[in-house]
DNA sequence: ATAAATTTTTAGACTTGTCTAATTTTTAAA
DNA sequence: TTTAAAAATTAGACAAGTCTAAAAATTTAT
């Protein structure tokens, strides 16, 4: 069995590891777990130990077929676990995520199963990120960035690339909700904003905004 | 915030505390938690400078207030966890233990408020024992084991003083259920066995059985 | 190609929680 | 009441995980 701790470095290597075909740095790790460069380095040498990474000193690391097991199927907990949070506990989106944190390291292979069983095998969490099923499958839908799009063009929300509370509060105050139809009027060239059409109503909003939601292409 | 470590040694000595009015010996809590007393001596100390027991040397500890708040919130989640995994998860009541024990260490207030109400606000966990509310108030039952009662007398199964799987399996294969009127046909003196009528049938159980189920007295 | 900047690792310290072995205190027994 | 047994505590060690500060390796820039 892995510790709480380890399970999140191993977590972590796996969501950096799905944004380059290198392997992830020390300091991109300690980065995202907000921790020291030192404390990184231990804890892969420890994870190197067990084989659930692959480890050259100053180079990268990257997960065994073990490691990658492991974290998937942290990540899978975490994404139920909020689907639950939402669906069964009327959390809302931006209040689920510390306590996934916490769930995800819950250890009971059948509470996993019945867990997803109860929700309906969910595909989607709330944030639109893909569940993987219990072999680590998930569907990859094709997507884009909001802020991709030309002036004409037109697709469906399903996705946020920045799951912080501030910005899914902005959205709720902005009516913005996955399964949207989004439509581009314009691009301001001053300040890269854009002007959308959503829902039947107009909105602008930022470049950082349209950076951070991802656009269903057809 | 506490640790895990500490929630455990406050819910034991909780639980310890119910049952005598004196304090919690180091021994009980090292047996309890299934550890040696000098790790138990050093929690205390631990416990005692955070001020969430009372402590003197060589004598028993006792929970302060807040200790006592805090190991009733723990016995709280626990009980309700319980009652989730098994009217929702379809976990029988001899597979909830262990994964309770992790889930009460899960930090929300929103999670455990919002898993109550959605569990309807029980008053019982599985094996029959009372659930506190938010308040840490519960309802006592009048309540005797099966091996007070004499030849005659009857009564309803509410509750089971052990909790082992081994035991809850055994009850399962007999078909004896919370709820289920028990009446005592005849005792044997030999061995203490006991004859009863249970839901129509008869049936025979040791002394070690029938001092392990609670009956409700009118 | 060498120096400067950055990244990574190591050395050593600290905390939490545990253990064994030895000692001290309390309790029970003769 | 002195002794033996039981219970509790202390001392010292260890493992996991973290940190700071310093050293080593690598990368970047001139």
């Amino acid at each position: 069995m892995f510790s709480q701790s380890e399970e999140n470095y191993l977590k972590a290597i796996y969501q950096l590891s799905s944004i380059t075909k290198d392997g992830v740095s020390t300091n991109d790790i300690a980065k995202k777990l907000e921790t020291k460069a030192s404390s990184v380095s231990d804890m892969i040498k420890r994870l190197s130990e067990k084989k659930l990474i692959e480890y050259k000193k100053y180079y990268g690391v990257r997960l065994t077929k073990e490691g990658e097991h492991i974290a998937c199927s942290v990540v899978r907990k975490h994404r139920l676990w909020e689907v639950f949070l939402v669906d069964k506990l009327n959390f809302s989106w931006d209040e689920v995520h510390d306590v996934a944190e916490q769930l995800e390291h819950i250890k009971s292979p059948k509470l996993i199963e019945e867990l997803d069983a109860f929700l309906g095998f969910p595909k989607k969490d709330p944030h639109g990120d893909p569940i993987p099923d219990k072999h680590g499958n998930y569907h990859v839908v094709e997507k884009t960035l909001l802020s991709n799009l030309h002036p004409g063009e037109k697709g469906i929300c399903i996705g946020v690339k920045d799951s912080s509370s501030d910005f899914l509060k902005y959205l709720d105050r902005q009516a913005v909700k996955l399964g949207d139809e989004i439509a581009v009027m314009a691009k301001e060239d001053y300040d890269d904003s854009i002007h959308i059409k959503i829902d039947k109503r107009e909105l602008n909003i930022s470049k950082k905004i349209a950076s951070n939601l991802y656009i269903q292409t057809p």
